[in-house]
DNA sequence: AATAAATATTGTAATCGTTACAATATGATC
DNA sequence: GATCATATTGTAACGATTACAATATTTATT
């Protein structure tokens, strides 16, 4: 069996930081780190659920919610309701694409320091997001999903 | 502080735009423009239906997508599902308070130029979201909602 | 390895924000 | 003032998420 590398890791790290490694967890954090796509809880659902015959949809979100807590993940609220999830931790902004809907990662490189909030304000974590077109949809005009 | 709208000055605007001036509209536009909260649509309602007894959730609702379609608000979705409405137009950020919930603008001076974007990539609209404390829950310590 | 204890998962029902839609009310136009 | 377009209402439906009790799985203890 090709066992896909890292399943171990994601265990020990898991279990390090006080949660128990359940393979939905394992599974859905690998995921997400791989794929480094911005996806749904059906999109994960969808997908994990092909290793993981029977799985729940409540036990995606229970997981996403356990991984966030943790610091594992971040969620996203871009538009409307459907929340994303997002295994880069580090300071990043996201680029939706108005075309496609796709989510892009970018590169921050002004750092927190060079926003102007009002005195005594103090920020602990920000975003920044921007709705435009990815390369393929500036070339292409075609229909708007979202 | 900006001197209160006047009821005609909205009516006209609203019908230059082609928007028929019902009462609604033309409260709901003033009510955001004056108070500058970052209202949910279950405040806004809260606060006209006193003057307009009768008042539905449902047509707040749809003044609301009327309004953000002709670009005289923008949608804001922050954390969670709960859709908040801003008659500012211009390029600002968005402060959320993680102790009192509250939502304050602040300016942005570094224009949307500084974004290293992939190439080819095509900015049309941003946001920059900030959570933290606001100057009053940075000295009080003090949990009340998210 | 077997058992007991702790916790994760499932499946259903409930909740919340929002929209769809048909009936009614309003208000602009002739 | 009558007619016609459109705004509003109220209810029902919808989609995303959570609550919760029953069950299954994992970990700790023997």
């Amino acid at each position: 069996m090709m066992k896909a590398m890292g399943n171990n890791e994601i265990r020990e790290e898991l279990k390090g930081l006080g949660v128990r490694p359940s393979s939905t967890r394992v599974l859905v954090l690998k995921y997400l780190r791989e794929k480094k796509n911005h996806p749904t809880i059906d999109q994960v659902y969808g997908e994990i659920l092909e290793s993981l015959p029977g799985l729940s949809r409540t036990s995606v979100y229970n997981t996403m919610n356990v991984l966030a807590e943790k610091d594992l993940v971040r969620t996203l609220h871009m538009d409307g309701c459907e929340t994303r999830y997002d295994a880069t931790i580090c300071n990043h902004g996201h680029f939706k694409c108005t075309g496609c809907g796709d989510i892009h990662d970018f590169e921050l490189f002004e750092e927190t320091s060079s926003l102007s909030l009002p005195e005594g304000f103090q920020a602990e974590r920000q975003d920044l997001i921007v709705w435009g077109r990815c390369a393929r949809c500036a070339s292409v005009k075609e229909e708007r999903k979202s």
